[in-house]
DNA sequence: TTACCCACATACCGATTGGTATTTAACAAA
DNA sequence: TTTGTTAAATACCAATCGGTATGTGGGTAA
């Protein structure tokens, strides 16, 4: 059941995370949690402070699961066009990999706790400033060592790419159909593509 | 209270309707129903089946009524490439215009309801079915006129669009900023003058 | 005037909610 | 062997959940 060096807390976060990515933070039931642990309510209780400290975590859980691989592909590639590519070709393995999860965190978040959860969805709304200001860093590190225009707007850039990629998430994941993401993910690596200093 | 030629299960659909669309589902219960109409169960359940039914029809009365510019502005254009710039015209009000309601209807149902409600979720899927199959009209139409270029997909267009528009009104949801919306629909009014048959 | 109908209110239902106080059992230190 | 600690189980709580059975009062038709 728990592996070998995992704590009651990270058994309990890894068995949780994805029903609260499914069914959102209302829709998790205390029931619901200790049904899928196999463990009482004073073995969460005793690790966690309460339900949202749980959900808070878990969503922090989900975050890091499903975004995991990302980061390796920008770290490898050695500029800023190339860790733009490695960040579209990160999104075509998306559907697949978060879909086993319940879907993308940030997206379920982002929407389900909004007028639910102010915690919660402060956490979505710091997540997604920070994804979006890693893709701002990397186009303005491109500038700076001539692998990309100079005249790009790196912030509207970044809020454009992120908001195609979620939106092709969403459709993806509402039509359970990867193609969504797969020709908006096309889209976005045209746009990279003129952002080459010839 | 009730406007003077309404039904009660108009005037209840009404009052209850932006509270399904903030709150969700599981988040919206019995008790806020009938706070929010100052009725009680007794009217409720008399006038629908169930809370389902009543959730259902809210989700239809929200669509509608964020929607409904829409249409005019779509009816007006008489060729394909306007009636494009009508839709972007829309969504320039929409960020303001949905959010008196909670927000996008179709965003929070079919990111809410997926694993919670699948009379719920079926209905999002459908709507946005909906919507993307007029916009392939509107394009396919556009080409048939000779107002749109011949070598355009129909479809892959319609989806992309719908897509970069969610993903819009979602960061603009999340950080309260029209700014992602707009940027977003900038480039496509961009997509669209490129369809342009010169 | 009476009888009926029906929209809505009232009162109640068992089940479930998140949370807590108490108990138990296993282990470590003495 | 005893004591102290602590993680987890058990038992319990008031409040709320969605839903229903019964009451009630005003309008309508006979």
């Amino acid at each position: 059941m728990k592996e070998a060096d995992q704590t009651t807390e990270e058994y309990i976060l890894d068995r949780v995370a994805p029903l609260f990515n499914r069914k959102g933070y209302i829709g998790t039931s205390l029931s619901d949690i200790t049904e899928i642990t196999q463990l009482t309510k004073g073995a969460i209780y005793c690790n966690f402070k309460n339900k949202e400290d749980l959900a808070l975590k878990a969503f922090f859980k989900n975050i890091e699961f499903v975004l995991s691989p990302m980061a390796e592909g920008i770290r490898t590639a050695n500029n800023a066009i190339d860790k733009l590519y490695a960040i579209t070709g990160f999104y075509r393995t998306y559907f697949e990999w978060s879909k086993v999860r319940g879907g993308c965190p940030l997206l379920n978040v982002g929407v389900d706790a909004q007028h639910v959860n102010p915690q919660l969805y402060k956490a979505a709304k710091e997540t997604a400033a920070q994804l979006i200001g890693n893709l701002i860093r990397i186009i303005e590190k491109g500038i700076e060592h001539q692998q990309v225009k100079p005249e790009t707007n790196a912030a509207l850039l970044a809020g454009n790419i992120y908001a195609m990629i979620e939106g092709g998430v969403y459709l993806s994941m509402l039509n359970d159909d990867p193609n969504y993401l797969q020709n908006i993910l096309n889209v976005i690596d045209e746009m990279i593509e003129q952002l080459k200093l010839k």
